[in-house]
DNA sequence: AGGATATTGAGACTCTGTCTCATTCGTGCT
DNA sequence: AGCACGAATGAGACAGAGTCTCAATATCCT
């Protein structure tokens, strides 16, 4: 029922067609609160019987990370995981107990990319930061932190 | 014919055995300038008929990262791959017309970190960073850089 | 409403990586 | 040197992620 979300207006803006499949995936990541993969989306729609196919999942993916609606990361263990962002360039820091993410802005990171173009005489172009450690829900000792969107 | 790398006595040091296969794996390991792929050992090693399954080279590769001989590393399209490192704490940049890579030294991220942390309020362990530019030698406009391993 | 076109689901397919298991190899002990 | 035990190995089965094809369908524009 087109429950507007940030997701569906971006992929509107950018000028896909808002189909069934994308806004029942757009509901189903507005849901998630940290990160979340595809491989949990796909068992997501199956067991909610949405009627979406595997391959929509991995194209919808595609896209949505095309448009910066979403960003891929990979966690520690090589896996792929997904986090909802909005489009300005930033990082995640990624708990690793309860899979909450939160975004950094800037990190003062242009320094240390300068220092290490200085360093190597390399032209960085492009740089990914990832971090990891415990939020300060899972930190307070309280394993499984309340706040769902806030 | 045991030709010593930084690789066998690594493992060497750690407990493990120097077996024909690690000696053949850390042989093609440090002929590679740039970073490698699990699936280009297995091929390399294949099509010199040196008797090693894939098997092996997935679980040298693991003995390889755990003591801290190698580092994986996730590139922008969603690969694997490794390369030889020192044992210390460092990061890479990766140019991404070659392949070859470059070793960070420190590159000031203790701050970064710590801003971080101060700005999320996470307790930051653990974090990747990863930098993708043109290595020196490209961007020279010299497309196959020369120097090996210098 | 109608047509061009983007999008879809199903399933085959590829590729990476893991696991099992019988066999081989290296090492320490006698 | 001979032996026994555990580590390491190769082959191949297996599992899971992700891609691709193709015919069918839904969507948007006019």
């Amino acid at each position: 029922m087109a429950t507007p979300t940030p997701i569906t207006s971006a992929l509107d803006r950018a000028g896909y067609r808002l189909t069934a499949p994308r806004q029942a995936l757009a509901a189903l990541i507005a849901d998630q609160d940290g990160h979340f993969t595809a491989a949990g989306l796909v068992a997501a729609a199956r067991s909610r019987r949405l009627g979406v196919g595997r391959a929509t999942v991995f194209r919808t993916l595609e896209v949505l990370e095309a448009i910066g609606a979403i960003e891929r990361l990979d966690l520690p263990g090589g896996e792929h995981a997904y986090v909802g962002c909005k489009p300005a360039h930033h990082h995640h820091v990624v708990c690793s107990r309860c899979g909450r993410t939160s975004e950094i802005r800037d990190a003062d990171l242009q320094r240390v990319v300068r220092h290490v173009a200085r360093q190597t005489g390399y032209r960085v172009d492009e740089h990914r930061l990832e971090l990891f450690g415990l939020c300060p829900a899972c930190l307070a000792g309280d394993a499984r932190p309340k706040a769902r969107k806030s």
